[in-house]
DNA sequence: CCCCGAGTTCATTTTAGATTGAACTGAAAA
DNA sequence: TTTTCAGTTCAATCTAAAATGAACTCGGGG
């Protein structure tokens, strides 16, 4: 069975790996797994959409893995499910708008963090003002207030960082 | 030994231990070990400037991690040496503007990942260009030069990022 | 109705990278 | 000059998170 003759093979040509290794750096910037990286750079440079199990073989990895990078991927808004064709399978392909990937990630993974941030500053200012020794508590009242700065300067940015990456 | 009665205790009073918390999921979200978190958010609430010991012995941390931490923060202007007393230890105190916070961020971890992001896309293009079937290498010339959009507007992103984040 | 197989789940295993700590450096004190 | 000690280095260890894979679910086809 000579893999350079069908038109399935199974390794990676130069070129996807390569596509491929771009995009494992890039999620690692972001905080996500190289198995992240590598479903989506796959799809990203592949002209056909793809099923699960194409990329289990190309990739040489578990159901599990792909599984759940596609659910993740799919969360983020970066991959949708192709017009499916006759078969039972579900083919997937890239979004490729860089409006909608860092709308997603914005959405799914810096939101939830800034919010939670705001609530833990809330309770952060409690414990500030219950502290005995009055320098030690404007001190302490001061520096969240800080914080509670920086979170509204983060809170502002991210629209203007959706709109500057919507062209 | 009563380490209540002292003005130096080991253990970390609730506010203490709440604010390192706090950035020790902050640090988390920029990819960045918890270490670098509970030595600036220490800093961060401590009315004086702390040694490497203050911090080894109030963390609970080795003396390496403390000390690669440090170099760390130094290095993303996020912790300076204090005017330093009469002792031969270093005292280091936080830099708690957010614009230099951002900046130093932006300087020592996303810029390099830019700039290797864009030698990266050139070896991709001459890749590309490399392919022989005709379809091919007009979809994958078509999606490297959208990773080239990409990258440009990331480019044109920080300088506002930083802009925005320094009020 | 039962079978088939695509896709999911999650307990276990693996791994990348963070942390440790003992040996080392160098500079100030004695 | 020697001693002392703050700080650094890095091989070894540890750990948190990712990947695995076997058991499972569920829907369509026969």
């Amino acid at each position: 069975m000579d893999e350079t003759l069908n038109g399935d093979p199974h390794e990676l040509d130069p070129l996807e790996s390569q596509v491929v290794d771009f995009f494992v750096d890039g999620v690692r910037v972001l905080g996500l797994p190289r198995s992240i990286g590598e479903i989506y750079g796959l799809l990203f440079i592949s002209q056909q959409p793809l099923s699960l199990d194409d990329l289990v073989r190309r990739l040489h990895m578990s159901k599990g893995s792909a599984s759940q990078g596609l659910r993740l991927l799919k969360s983020l808004g970066a991959v949708r499910e192709a017009a499916s064709g006759s078969d039972r399978r579900t083919y997937y392909e890239p979004a490729v708008e860089l409006k909608r990937l860092a709308g997603g990630f914005i959405r799914e993974q810096i939101r939830p963090h800034l919010e939670s941030g705001k609530s833990k500053i809330t309770r952060l200012s409690e414990t500030a003002v219950d502290q005995t020794d009055p320098e030690r508590r404007e001190f302490a009242v001061e520096r969240i207030s800080r914080l509670e700065t920086w979170m509204r300067s983060g809170g502002r940015v991210l629209p203007v960082l959706q709109k500057l990456l919507g062209q």
